[in-house]
DNA sequence: GCCTAGCGTACGTGATAACGTACGATCGTA
DNA sequence: TACGATCGTACGTTATCACGTACGCTAGGC
């Protein structure tokens, strides 16, 4: 297999302790206060937070935990802090006529995203598909369906769940699953697609 | 101000290193196949799949580049594995009439989930309310709200936003921000909000 | 003015993370 | 059966993480 090895450094470490920083100011805390807290020493934290040290994963959770969140949220790198409007008529949409599979993505394509949106619609009459077709694994992600219309039955893991309209179900989207439609009107399905970015 | 340190401890350290020789083996790789992708040892990835060390965040970001993903995917622990149904008629609803806006929450009460699925209802003229309401700063979270019927104002760090429907905009849930249905007709938004938990 | 109280950071020590090497176990092949 | 190849892990050394202490600094109080 070739090895990608995203040349991209989506988050040098140093960034952490820049967001250490600015979180500990915000909640008015001193390094001792937020060393009491956490216990981690406060020139430890310094340091954290200059960026002239790697803490470890440990030290790093109980940091995130003084702060009153989880590492893997402290660790996003989110910089892109405005507000990003998509139109309804600029949606970026994919699928095919042939198998009566289409859905239109409703989030802007930036990176780090944490959750994408995206709204499929299946034809009747076993239309299959949904929100991560075939493969696509994407290990670690997870996925949320919400049954806007029509009814549809899950496949996942070999499992078939029968979901009516207002149905939401939320599962482990590196399973192989899909969608497939067995009723007799079209089905639309929202889909948030989170903590795994569509390689674009 | 108190210390609320949550006494829960979501994951423990340990657990990372269950996932990683989880994803390491899904991928069909050898400790060292991971480790020249990664450029860290194949024994300092051993230690850590047991959990015999605790990896510095600049490994810990080498090991996950080389399972292709993200730190902060990595270190989500949802074991939650299986699939959970939230039936149409089984949702957790909150707002109040008086001033026209309610909800339904989506998505399950289950702790460690990354993105929470919400259906809210704003009643016409001029009634205000949103995903997350007056306060609920929750450093670090971001919203993904599509509008699936009427016109609504965002107003987010001041600036006011129109949104038709079908549009869908994505911002920092940190920041102060609600809705308005300044229309004459219902307006019903879908808000995702992703990485922050709703403390419930 | 001085003195105390708080801040963030330099210093030196002990703990340990991370490396390279080498060992037994397991497997496919001759 | 013996062999080479590869697996995962134990070992010893070096780099560095993390601690406690101590320093210079900037404010408020008597």
């Amino acid at each position: 297999m070739v090895l990608p090895v995203t040349t991209d450094e989506p988050y040098d470490v140093a960034s952490v302790g820049l967001r250490v920083r600015a979180l500990r100011e915000a909640m008015g805390l001193s390094l001792r206060e937020l060393a009491l807290r956490c216990g981690v020493s406060a020139p430890m934290l310094s340091q954290v937070e200059r960026g002239e040290t790697s803490p470890t994963l440990q030290v790093a959770t109980r940091i995130a935990h003084g702060l009153e969140l989880r590492l893997s949220q402290l660790l996003r790198l989110d910089e892109s802090g405005a507000v990003t409007i998509v139109r309804a008529g600029e949606r970026r949409s994919g699928g095919s006529p042939d198998d009566g599979h289409r859905f239109e993505i409703l989030t802007p394509p930036l990176p780090g995203q944490r959750a994408e949106l995206s709204l499929h619609t299946l034809e009747p009459d076993g239309a299959t598909g949904g929100p991560s077709d075939p493969p696509l694994h994407e290990p670690g992600s997870r996925e949320t369906t919400l049954v806007a219309a029509g009814t549809v039955v899950l496949v996942c893991d070999g499992r078939r769940h029968e979901l009516a309209t207002g149905d939401c179900v939320t599962f482990d989207a590196d399973l192989p699953h899909h969608f497939e439609n067995p009723g007799t009107e079209r089905a639309e399905l929202y889909a948030v697609l989170s903590a795994g970015l569509r390689r674009s």
